[in-house]
Parts: C-alpha cells; sequence; structure tokens
DNA sequence: TGCATATGAGTAA
DNA sequence: TACTCCTATGCAA
C-alpha cells in the first residue's frame, strides 16, 4: 500500500474527515509517548511531502507519520470499536476514528526537524509545481543504475518499488542503466509518467498503471505490467524477477532490452 | 501453530 | 551487504 499515493489520498481524506476539529488524540499501544500533547487540540492541516504524512496542530506542532512498509490507517465510523492492543495512535473527530498501526515512525516534530525532513527529500511528483531540476542534475552525475535512483527518496520522493517496476517497463528502459546514461528526453518521459501514475493512484486509491476502458474493477493481478507477474502483460515475455539492494525487481526483458 | 511475505528505510560494518 | 524494526495476512502443516 503504503507508496507516495497512499500517504497523498491519506492527506486528503484525513483533511476532510477531521480538519478543522478538536480531536481526541491516544495512543492505545502507548509507543506514541507524546499523543497527549495532541489530545483535545484542533487538527489545522494535513500534507503528504513524498512517503511523508504531516499532521499539524497549530501552534502545539505537528505529528509526522511515516507507514514504512508495515503500517496502515484504518477508518471507522464512531462509535469505533476498541482498538486493537498494536494501535499506536486513535484520532477520533466528531464522526470518524482513525487508528494508526505498525508505522515506522509516528512523533512529533518540531521547526528544525520539519526543515531538515524537507531538506533531505527530492521532488515530490504529486506536489505543486515540483521542479525536477534536481533530481536531473543527480541522475545525469549518479553512478548507480537508473533503478536505484528511483527508490532514492532524496533525489524522487514517494516512488516505491512498485511504481519503480511500472515505470521503467512503460518507458521501455533496462533496471540496470546506468543512470547517468539517461538522456534528458528519456528523464522528462519518467518524470512525466511519475506524475501520472502516481495522480492515477491518488485518484483510485491503489496502483493502477494499466490503460483500462470502462467500469469493470480490474483484479489486483490485472492493474500491472510487470510487478509481482510471471508473464508481461504487455507482451507475454517471461518476466525476469531478480533482487537489488535487498528489493525485488521486476523487468520484462523484451519489453525493456539493456543497451 | 508457525512460517513466509510485503508497496520502507535507518544503521552498522 | 546484512541486520534491524514495525504488523497483518494467507497458506501449509
Amino acid at each position: 500500500m503504503p507508496e507516495g499515493h497512499t500517504i497523498h489520498r491519506l492527506a486528503l481524506d484525513l483533511r476532510r474527515d477531521l480538519a478543522g476539529h478538536t480531536l481526541t488524540v491516544t495512543s492505545p499501544q502507548g509507543r506514541f509517548e507524546e499523543a497527549s500533547r495532541f489530545d483535545g487540540r484542533k487538527l489545522t492541516g494535513t500534507e503528504a511531502v513524498g512517503k511523508h504524512l504531516l499532521l499539524r496542530f497549530g501552534r502545539t506542532g505537528t505529528i509526522h507519520v511515516h507507514l514504512g512498509l508495515f503500517g496502515r490507517f484504518y477508518r471507522r465510523r464512531n462509535e469505533a470499536p476498541a482498538a486493537r492492543d498494536t494501535t499506536r495512535m486513535r484520532l477520533v473527530g466528531p464522526n470518524w476514528t482513525w487508528d494508526l498501526v505498525g508505522p515506522t515512525r509516528c512523533e512529533p516534530l518540531g521547526a528544525a526537524a520539519l526543515k531538515a525532513l524537507r531538506a533531505r527529500l527530492g521532488a515530490d511528483p504529486l506536489a505543486q509545481g515540483a521542479d525536477p531540476e534536481a533530481a536531473w542534475q543527480s541522475i545525469h552525475r549518479s553512478s548507480k543504475s537508473i533503478a536505484a535512483v528511483l527508490l532514492d527518496q532524496s533525489v524522487f520522493a514517494g516512488i516505491g518499488n512498485v511504481y519503480r517496476a511500472e515505470i521503467l517497463h512503460l518507458e521501455r528502459i533496462h533496471p540496470e542503466t546506468p543512470a547517468h546514461a539517461i538522456d534528458r528526453e528519456s528523464f522528462d518521459a519518467i518524470w512525466t509518467r511519475a506524475r501520472e501514475l502516481l495522480a492515477i493512484g491518488v485518484r483510485e486509491r491503489r496502483i493502477i498503471t494499466v490503460a483500462h476502458e470502462g467500469r469493470r474493477r480490474l483484479r489486483s493481478n490485472e492493474a500491472l505490467h510487470v510487478y509481482g507477474q510471471s508473464v508481461c502483460r504487455t507482451c507475454s515475455a517471461a518476466v525476469t524477477v531478480t533482487r537489488n539492494a535487498n528489493r525485488t525487481m521486476y523487468a520484462c526483458e523484451r519489453c525493456q532490452p539493456a543497451r
């Protein structure tokens, strides 16, 4: 679930349900010790920055959430059942209860830390007016593979393992292509594709990279070209599965020939 | 009941 | 490169 689209969708949904209201903020699990600081305060805004979620409580401060691989929010209509004991944070507004389970981070963030967070993140394709120029410079000078660079959050903020595989496939770029060998035209295509796919993800609340018409809901294995597939959805060739920096990479050697 | 797995990322060596 | 943390789920035994 949690690539950039998930976080941007959460920011929108949490804002719609809870912003402008005084919230009950607790930590049923007890591991978000600073929950009480935000309890009874008004949520003034939400923001997604790449895969990071910021919940602003005006002068009280900001809660920083990073879902990591396992983190998840559950949304329930009030009165919600008791939280399970793994619930790191429970937010209760007038109508909705949101439970956060399994995040890598859930912590207050001061102004300096917030600034540092933004500074270490690269361009977010979903951000209004995002400028990809710094990302282009990084790629241009990088000695790593394009696949490795796409997961580097200091270059692109919000792209994860699924989008990486799908973007490279759609642009017919082999994952092991050296980043510095990517020309400006291909870089622009990657950026545009990232923006397009992530925006679809926010809208659809899931990652969909195949073109489809009609209303029929795609089954989970129909929505992607190569990620998690045994056979390429474009050309039916066998999908190559490799491990890279402890992540699984999927590619179609026919659609994405090594150059 | 237990194990493998996952869309992430920091740290140590 | 390996290890660590965080949790739910599906499947095998």
